[in-house]
DNA sequence: CCAACGGATGTTAGCGCTCACATGGGCGGG
DNA sequence: CCCGCCCATGTGAGCGCTAACATCCGTTGG
């Protein structure tokens, strides 16, 4: 036998090619701990030792395990963000919000898709998404899967939602942020209210509850003009969705406004009242929701309401690092603001 | 002295509160290796047991740590993807491709967005995304700064591309997947000549590299025909950028149709020609590319090509697998289409 | 001139998990 | 009736890193 050559027990694969702390130390001629302290700016580290490393670093080419940090610390460096969509721009917009300031802090983010609001599928990528470790999530709860998320999540995972508009009275178990698509909801009615029209309808987006904050402010805003509120029509999230939608509001001579609970919806109105030969803003004015970048260039220039989704993304995450952190975070996020262009305007003449 | 009550070196924090797999074991009354079996579908496991071991998941809410089991194991389970923006159309479709697959096969995907094709900010932020353990790397090279990024990937990390179409010579050193929008422009292009158009001008988004594959499948195209092709317009990626386009090409009589880099930059051009005064398709016919879900309704509606990013993105997914896995993979990416809608027709009567 | 100090560095343990191997008990065959 | 085999399970080690502590050294003040 040639002893001690054979594979002792426990005598490992080399596995990971990758080069770790180790090999850089030895290059160095430090400990490995010395090289974490470089790495991690601690203090106590003399000038030569840590220009040793540094070079050590860059000659080897080490690049830290944020797998093997988090599993030492304990403590973790990145966010899941939970979304039913990607591709929708307040979606999107929020998710590039909470890169934005998730990359500045040095941490990673990851998402998770929720295909779908039925109970078991949102159980299962919750399952998934939330690991002990990583733990931290944010929920955009702007839909029925979002919300349902929020309630499948186990106790004890970190976590923020970014909602629909704070209800005044609801209790809400978690840190979340919103913007306040209530009161501006209510603005967009009053303006067009103001411009002279009789009442204004709303086709709404799927809610997220029974009572949708976009509803809530066109409801209130009606109701203190002493207007009777119509029915909304249940929309969806599409220009399709808004377009059949329009096709009925079209063709109800009395409609003469219409609020839209997002800009693709009152794209497809816009289209829908085209083709049915309603001048927008002649016969009926049409007002979005979002502030989409192609919103300014719809034929006619959509009057909607800025949101700022990417503001709202940074204070989710401000957020959630606040809860561990400090106490206070500052919202940064700027208020929704009502931008008019040219698709609205008075109702027309005779009534 | 109480002895071995007092804190041993050593002793340690009990640190984080979450189960383990110890936990879990004990629980069970077996061994933590027999849980790591039952976690990982193993065979050779009582089904008693297992019935035992998972009663006693269940019970405490255990749920394993990806980051540990990354550690241990070696193998990842998630990808980063790059993108230097997650709400144009193209984009994040390809994200949710991604995602979608990813999910499916058990993946976490992280993102991270490129701020600015600046190279040292680029550097940075390859630097921090690829992780030495969690390496995998699928980049939307779209793009300047998304190429930069794949240059600026440090060798070794196993690392996919979503590219413009493939150059037929181009000598790629990572593996790739594209959808052909050379020969969808050159499509487009054609479809715009034989409807009897002298000539066709191109309005391009931002290229990645000194030749764009949608430009240059609009000059075969051309050069196929015979026609001389007039130089391309450079456009953005926003449609007030193909709004400032348009009122160039508004101005110019001889422009009776235009191919556009991207729907936004049509919906641009769509609203410069209204305001021209110049009637689409009746004065100049203008197509797109990307068929966003807005583009349907848009007024006129538009034709365009539509490409299958979320097929790309499940595409790039399977790459990254079968390159660790086995060889072959199919492509389920659908391949280019063009949807013919309203905005292109003949050119007017008088030349 | 030596104790006490403190800055720089090394040592030990262990995060939660997987891998390679060791072990034990039930079974069939000789 | 005992051996060898295999299935089920346990044990030992270590993934790359951080935290807590130990140690070593050159100073300084009494």
């Amino acid at each position: 036998m040639t002893g001690h050559s054979t594979r002792l027990p426990g005598g490992r694969r080399p596995r990971t090619g990758s080069i770790s702390i180790r090999d850089v130390a030895r290059a160095a001629g430090v400990s490995y701990q010395t090289v974490s302290r470089v790495i991690n700016g601690h203090a106590s580290v003399r000038e030569s030792t840590r220009q040793a490393v540094l070079a050590a670093i860059r000659e080897l080419g080490y690049r830290p395990s944020r797998a093997a940090r988090t599993l030492a610390s304990g403590r973790t460096s990145s966010v899941t963000v939970l979304t039913s969509n990607t591709t929708r721009y307040g979606y999107a917009a929020t998710l590039q919000g909470i890169e934005e300031a998730g990359r500045a802090a040095g941490f990673s983010v990851g998402i998770f898709v929720l295909d779908s609001a039925e109970p078991a599928a949102v159980r299962a990528t919750v399952e998934v998404a939330s690991d002990p470790i990583e733990g931290a999530v944010i929920v955009l709860a702007y839909d029925l899967a979002g919300v349902r998320a929020l309630q499948a999540l186990p106790a004890g995972v970190p976590v923020v939602a970014a909602v629909e508009a704070s209800a005044a009275g609801a209790h809400r178990p978690y840190p979340h942020a919103w913007l306040d698509d209530r009161a501006a909801a209510a603005h967009a009615t009053r303006y067009l209210l103001d411009l002279g029209h009789e009442t204004v309808h709303y086709l709404s987006i799927p809610s997220s509850t029974k009572t949708s904050d976009r509803t809530a402010g066109w409801r209130r805003a009606l109701d203190e003009a002493g207007v009777p509120a119509p029915a909304p029509l249940p929309g969806g999230w599409t220009p399709r969705s808004g377009y059949q939608a329009g096709r009925q509001l079209a063709a109800d001579e009395r409609v003469t406004a219409v609020l839209c609970g997002n800009d693709d919806l009152a794209l497809g109105v816009l289209c829908a009242m085209r083709e049915a030969g309603r001048a927008v803003p002649g016969d009926v004015s049409v007002v979005g929701f979002d502030d989409a970048p192609q919103s300014a260039f719809f034929a006619p220039a959509l009057t909607t309401v800025r949101l700022d989704f990417a503001g709202l993304g940074r204070d989710c995450f401000h957020l959630l690092r606040a809860r561990f952190d400090h106490g206070e975070i500052a919202a940064t996020a700027s208020p929704p603001e009502l931008i008019v262009r040219a698709s609205a305007g008075p109702p027309p003449a005779s009534g």
